[in-house]
DNA sequence: TCCGTTCCTGACCGGATGGTCAAACCTTTG
DNA sequence: CAAAGGTTTGACCATCCGGTCAGGAACGGA
């Protein structure tokens, strides 16, 4: 989407902008955030980021197509000639460590999905479609050969989707809940979604 | 918290304002929405809003705070003393169907939470910690007495949260995902939800 | 019917916000 | 070192948006 950026300074500058934008977008919204928190959380002038983005919609938009790739990566990795077990425990620890490690991106991901995607319909209809029809059918597959229990493979997916953005979308939730004696629930989210699926696969 | 109606008129234009501004602002987030927007949903003229309700701000604190009650009951309703698994998968019903009965409520709430809940910290710090700590001692009890599997308490609560509000929350691409084809998903996620929760708990 | 009250609106205001631009500044290169 | 090209900014603009206000319309009781 974004054009390749020519010298050091672009490099380092259109980086530093999306990395402020993230911030900023993922905690207001698109229509929350205004381009003032955008330059002040980067460090630099508003004009300035303008030199580098065309419009406010851009540096958005630039979030967005970057965004999918690793958010479709830990489906993508799940191997149709692996364990099925395995395999689907490994893709909710991923999903899981995505929540921990990019919290930001996962909201940002929310507020567009809250919002019915108006900046998203298209790869939404189209790569994610897509991309859940062919895991579905393996997850049939998995479940005709008697390899994991037999369930509605896109409800299953929705599930793990649900359960490990949950960590990070309602993070501020999470945190209170569990109070300030728990300031990391990622572990022990991993060894409760670990225990969960294990249960509902077991044949 | 909204002061009681005295006239018909009063009462049905407060209605009307409240309900065009739900959804707005479940559509737009705080920031998103404009009192224009929510007047023209709710066919009256700007300044007719204002007559009714001293500020934008306050519309929106109008429908977090009838919001909160309707969003706890289903907790609330859990019975110490009926069977465990029944009560459980009864909480998880009742939560499914108010995502499906009202999503639009279940976005505001997201869309409050992503944000770092600005305008409803005090009441998920007290009523709803509160309401959690009680109701994970019940599980935590009904644990010990064998009558449903060890797990951590609070994670299953997360977890019955996140599952069903996902349905709500991210409906755009449930229903892309799924396709036209099964245009309610309501159904088929009672059942899987059902199932998970039936093999999660069983001793 | 008349009158006080409630309800409604067009016109307006001030501040915020996305975006522009000319000019200044800096870096690179011949 | 000087020109060329890349980078930065203060000042500015048009629009949007939350909110105000004076006055008019509708309502309801007597």
């Amino acid at each position: 989407m974004s054009p390749p950026r020519r010298t050091r300074i672009q490099r380092r500058n259109s980086e530093t902008i999306l990395d402020a934008a993230l911030e900023v977008f993922s905690a207001q919204g698109f229509r929350g955030a205004t381009l003032d928190q955008i330059a002040e959380v980067a460090g630099l002038s508003k004009p300035n980021l303008l030199y580098y983005f065309p419009s406010k919609e851009a540096i958005h938009l630039a979030l967005l197509s970057r965004l999918l790739e690793t958010w479709l990566d830990p489906l993508k990795a799940m191997n149709p000639d692996g364990d099925p077990v395995t395999e689907i425990l490994l893709y909710v620890r991923r999903k899981l460590e995505l929540s921990r490690d990019f919290p930001r991106e996962s909201r940002l991901f929310a507020n567009e999905i809250l919002q019915g995607a108006p900046r998203m319909r298209r790869v939404i209809e189209t790569e994610l479609k897509d991309l859940v029809a062919e895991k579905a059918r393996i997850l049939t597959r998995w479940m005709e050969e008697g390899r994991i229990a037999r369930l509605h493979p896109v409800h299953l997916i929705f599930s793990i989707w649900a359960m490990t953005q949950h960590y990070a979308d309602f993070e501020m939730q999470v945190g209170t809940v569990l109070g300030p004696d728990e300031p990391d629930p990622y572990p022990e989210a991993g060894l409760y979604l670990d225990t969960l699926f294990r249960r509902l696969l077991a044949v």
